[in-house]
DNA sequence: CTTGTTTCGGACCGATCAGTAAATAATAAT
DNA sequence: ATTATTATTTACTGATCGGTCCGAAACAAG
């Protein structure tokens, strides 16, 4: 018996992502995120309770949303380990430096931007890069050796992950589409 | 005729260093800048001009530092490129997971906090980037192999950066020593 | 010691920061 | 329609932001 919602929330969160990812938290002011949701301060505190929970919803959405949809791929692609991850990589490098976005992997940033006091945080991406890690485990779960060999798997999902993330990183200081594809020939070749 | 610089530039710069690279650009405050170096605004600015000459100058000094002492161990390390890579990375090991230094490495979390629009520390980023990537094809140029092929080689240098810069930026995320060595372990076994 | 030059420290600037309080508008139940 | 409850808007808070100005202190040259 009271007012209904003006918007929906899962919108807002997907729009907290957007300016989040696009400038970090730091950079990011109250003024950007009103004018990036469209929605005023009262109602984003209501919900959300302060910035920090607003950072921690954008994230969210990016591992609920970025994370799952490569996971998503690399399960409907057919094949071997090998040409999951080649899709993986693949659109990776198609979404970033080929469609010219400079603002590179969220969780990346947001992990490179923590604070070194900032546990709570530190705690949530620890969470999502290990569901990141999954994602490259999966895809060399197709290859019986790999699926034969966990110590194996888990070493290789990890350099795999890591490759990831340096790829994600370098674009932002300029790596071009070129550079970006012998990195990932390079990283596959060994799979 | 007038009176001297009551410190030392070198110093001061370095100080820089330490701040901007324990809390990243946006979040040091004025205020921080002032009690890490130990210095008034006043000088700060008349020698930095503002606070992102002050920023500019701590990463130089960090590539003038440490990824200068990182060509140096690649340099003087005796051995083929995998011992020389080895001693690269273990030493990245050693001083971070293992020592508890949660900074991560200043020149990864300054690409990764990099505006989208901020063309001008994207080339300096890009400039201490490629530094980099040459200490990792210097080590593997002591492998004929590599030295061979340049092609390869730097193929395999992009590949071993890319993978340096996961490995510091996953430490953030809570990477364990276990896990750090495993993925270096990994990373080195196909050069 | 005087003079010329530069550094240094603290007061101060408007702007912006994250966050809040109160008033207004809208809806659902009675 | 009245009332209870909640959403939204407007105005505002003290604090802090990066940056500047100016007087005082310090040093070198004469």
């Amino acid at each position: 018996m009271a007012r209904p919602l003006g918007f929906d929330p899962k919108v807002a969160t997907e729009a907290l992502k957007a300016v989040f990812w696009a400038r970090g938290y730091d950079a990011t002011s109250m003024q950007d995120i009103e004018a990036g949701t469209g929605l005023a301060k009262q109602s984003l505190y209501r919900l959300f309770g302060d910035k920090r929970g607003m950072y921690r919803a954008a994230l969210q959405s990016y591992a609920d949303h970025e994370v799952a949809s490569g996971a998503a791929l690399v399960a409907e692609t057919q094949g071997d380990a090998r040409t999951r991850l080649a899709a993986l990589f693949d659109s990776a490098i198609e979404d970033t430096v080929m469609a010219g976005d400079l603002r590179g992997c969220f969780l990346c940033n947001a992990t490179a931007e923590v604070a070194v006091d900032d546990t709570a945080t530190q705690g949530l991406l620890r969470g999502m890069a290990d569901q990141l890690t999954q994602v490259f485990a999966a895809a060399l779960g197709h290859d019986v050796i790999y699926a034969a060999d966990a110590a194996l798997s888990a070493r290789r999902a990890l350099h795999l992950h890591a490759g990831y993330v340096g790829l994600r990183v370098l674009v932002k200081s300029g790596l071009t589409g070129a550079e970006a594809r012998a990195l990932v020939d390079d990283l596959l070749a060994t799979v």
